[in-house]
DNA sequence: ATAACTCCTAGTAATATACTAGGATATTAT
DNA sequence: ATAATATCCTAGTATATTACTAGGAGTTAT
């Protein structure tokens, strides 16, 4: 597997919180239950898609997560970066590799993950949740 | 990350052994020492790549790796593949998963990871260990 | 006040990855 | 024959990541 759960649900949740555009926030609880999460799991995942701007809360009673943003301005690539962390298929490939030795040289191999990589991207970009609604 | 070091060091080790086509076989240990890796570890990776008909062995003194076909005629996910396994994105697009309950419907988000395991197997198939040497 | 919420932190359980260790087995040079 | 040099095979263990659980603090409508 290449993705977690933590995507599975994550989109879950956004499609329900697409879905219930304009109406009352939906809660932590209503969500988890609609999708079969476990609630304080989801939680750690709503602060994510928050951090990212994908959703916005309202405390209090009544209070609950609507989407932030029209579902058709929200890529598949945003929900997963904010999920997932910011994707790089190998170690060589993450911010933290400019020191390594194999960087320095010319390796081919990175230019197959580079370009794989362009790919993935470009593909979940493609997608909005407006989509999957 | 989505890839782990197997295929990183396998494909390391796939490219020596290619760039050793014709002379006598490479042993663990050449191949361990060049590449920077644990011998009893590349062991086991060899293993799954010569379970993959990728590299063939011959024991005894003088003995050790060597590619099984022409570079050209081995992709990048034929390495891949038998270094991390089948490639399912999510445990829905698994071969165990056909009992799930969203399966059975319609599922929209499904679309977009097939159309993304589309696009890297496609990818992978694409580039040619001759590619790489 | 209190009920219904989000927010925040610190755990723990389960699983997967990345190794290590040791012996069995095959092949070849001497 | 036998010793040297290899692969082969299995069973461990260490580390990291994932997938949760638990408990309490803060916020807001009624």
């Amino acid at each position: 597997m290449m993705f977690t759960t933590k995507t599975e649900y994550g989109m879950r949740a956004m499609t329900s919180l697409a879905r219930n555009k304009g109406k009352t926030p939906l809660s932590l609880a209503q969500i988890a239950k609609e999708n079969h999460i476990s609630v304080s799991y989801l939680e750690q995942l709503m602060a994510k898609l928050k951090a990212n701007d994908l959703v916005k809360s309202s405390k209090g009673m009544a209070g609950g997560y609507r989407i932030y943003r029209p579902a058709r301005n929200i890529s598949v690539f945003e929900v997963v970066e904010a999920l997932e962390g910011p994707l790089s298929l190998f170690y060589c490939m993450s911010e933290d590799a400019r020191k390594m030795i194999c960087s320095r040289g010319k390796c081919l191999t990175k230019r197959v993950w580079q370009e794989l990589q362009k790919n993935i991207i470009g593909t979940l970009r493609k997608f909005k949740l407006s989509d999957l609604i």
